[in-house]
DNA sequence: CAAGAAAAATAGACCCGGTCAAACTTAAAC
DNA sequence: GTTTAAGTTTGACCGGGTCTATTTTTCTTG
């Protein structure tokens, strides 16, 4: 038996309350419902909600979290390559597979829009930039790891703005995501400037 | 009239609340000091204190805008240099000069440890940066500005947490700005090489 | 100097995110 | 079917932050 009553119920809670929690924030905006609007309209109390997700953001980054995910597994089956252009190669090929052009289609704007307009899911995206940060510094050579680490993610979020720009000023997704690669490219540059010193 | 009755209590009860609540913080840590005991301990209202400070955490980060106002100055003022060059002069100003030499003192050692003991206070700081990156950015040579800022502020943190990891370490205060000096240094390249493309 | 305008401080109620303790419900294990 | 443990709920509570109405204080002007 690998998943219980008791397992299923829970994965199902969990995935009700947060698919509930995202619909009413892209309807009102994410100050303007309360914890507890979730609950209610999950059919469940505020605590449980609590008891699910650690914060109030969480609810709408719950899979955020997945790009930590894939990028440790980036790093960690790199083989002999330097991590700089492990990353590198990831982008390539994300950007290649066309699957990177969701990122910048509109609900993704609107997405954007909606954390944009929270200074709570503001400051959420720059605590998940110095985590990312943070757990990049190891994978990286011993001087300046940490500054590299910094220009890297740095690049990363300057890339993700560049696109998102480029989208929200109407050019195609495609385009948007070139934009991507190139300030990706240019990052990496820089990176290996501060990794020689 | 320069300055009357009113505006002289204004200046004299901001100070006065100010100083009553870091003095507080040092003693017993940020999240263990609530406003109201700010406010008790300044003889004032809790919405007095609102009404000087915005957020709680601006209680112990009033003149950390300093920075801020540092940056913009030296910007403006930067003659004929690009604003990479102005910056880096101002650092070895700074550390020709000795003051910085108090920024790794024991003082500031536990000021940083009491900012990261707090999840507050660290969030504060991490907005501050992009404040900072933002303000940045208009001074900047066009192409890749925004990333350029990006890598400069990455820099200047990743610097700034060396020199205190050293100092933490026993190093001297004059080591610590050393390490400060020459991760700026780096970050300058790395800057350009942004710049460049 | 007196009286009213303007600014600032106060008390108090209120909202929301988040935590805690204790009781209750439900599924698991035997 | 009874025990045991996990999960949920309720309700109280705390602290940051906002709002309103009231009072105190300073400035101004006659």
């Amino acid at each position: 038996m690998d998943e219980g009553v008791r397992e299923r119920k829970k994965r199902e809670t969990r995935a009700q309350i947060s698919e509930v929690a995202t619909t009413l924030f892209f309807e009102r905006g994410f100050d303007a419902v309360t914890v507890e609007d979730v609950a209610r309209a999950a059919g469940v109390s505020k605590m449980t909600v609590f008891n699910y997700f650690l914060r109030k953001e969480d609810l709408l980054f719950d899979r955020e979290s997945e790009g930590v995910e894939l990028l440790r597994s980036v790093l960690a089956n790199r083989g002999k390559k330097s991590a700089l252009v492990a990353l590198r190669d990831e982008v390539r090929r994300l950007v290649a597979s066309e699957s990177v052009f969701t990122t910048f289609d509109h609900s993704v704007l609107s997405f954007w829009k909606l954390v944009q307009g929270s200074p709570a899911l503001r400051a959420r995206t720059r605590e998940l930039a110095d985590e990312a940060r943070d757990s990049l510094v190891p994978h990286l050579e011993r001087p300046n790891a940490d500054l590299v680490a910094g220009v890297i993610v740095a690049g990363w979020r300057a890339g993700y703005r560049a696109g998102l720009e480029a989208a929200r000023q109407g050019r195609s997704a495609k385009k948007a995501a070139a934009e991507l690669e190139r300030v990706l490219d240019v990052t990496l540059v820089a990176a290996r400037a501060a990794m020689r010193g």
